[in-house]
DNA sequence: CCATTAAGACTACACACGTAATCCAACTGA
DNA sequence: TCAGTTGGATTACGTGTGTAGTCTTAATGG
């Protein structure tokens, strides 16, 4: 069986978020971001540093004596992840169904559709 | 704080998803369609019974001496619930850049593009 | 009538997760 | 130089989850 990456939880994909928008950055950085929205203590934050460390999500260059933290998981693939995951667990795979769910249950703006349109059009055009 | 409804975990739906197909049913039945694909014990599917019963998922009507299961939880809501999750979490909250991702990195079929135009056009309409 | 079986109730146990607190080593300012 | 601070490492602890095992009680076959 292929090394399947280890799932990250819900609140290191927050330290993820900070970390995708720019990096590296040290811990204290890291923490002062978080610390206001989320109201985490300044270890947990470093707690949640060190899982994704050991789960290789990140990495860590020291430099002096802190460490300058870099994402090592793309946002992109982790977004892809979640994505299949959900398809996967709650449609049946396929992602019409999703669409079609959702738009049944929630109040898509105008803009929504249209940007929703353009993508699909897209999608065709590339198609050929 | 409303009561929010306790979420259900992987395994357990599993177990909805027998008793969304039809209801109500014993544990026998419920066992006897999960043990394969699963690999599950039947122990296991019966504790699996026993948690989503105090959530509150699922209800049980005593008949002789057993027990016959049916759904509380709707699928729909279900779905709707991780689906809002996963677009909170992981996309902003917004579909399109679902979408948008979800394009890029997974080959649609004709059909499901076809499909989702469809779609498109039938929430387009409903609009005006 | 009694031992066996079968359904459910209760208990177990390791690991992940959310959320820290404690311990340790190095730097820093008085 | 020495105590306090600060960054990190290690440990903690309750709850949920995956995955059963044991205990109890009622039905059943001989």
């Amino acid at each position: 069986m292929a090394e399947q990456p280890a799932a990250i939880s819900e609140a290191e994909s927050r330290v993820m978020e900070v970390l995708w928008q720019h990096a590296p950055q040290t811990s204290e950085e890291i923490v002062s971001v978080l610390a206001e929205p989320t109201g985490w203590h300044e270890k947990t934050i470093r707690t949640l540093l060190n899982r994704l460390l050991r789960k290789g999500a990140i990495s860590a260059r020291k430099e002096g004596r802190r460490y300058l933290y870099s994402p090592q998981l793309r946002r992109e693939d982790w977004q892809h992840q979640e994505s299949r995951s959900l398809l996967d667990r709650v449609f049946g795979g396929k992602v019409a169904p999703f669409l079609a769910h959702f738009s049944q249950h929630e109040k898509l703006t105008a803009k929504d559709v249209a940007e929703l349109r353009k993508l699909i059009e897209a999608i065709d055009n590339k198609e050929h």
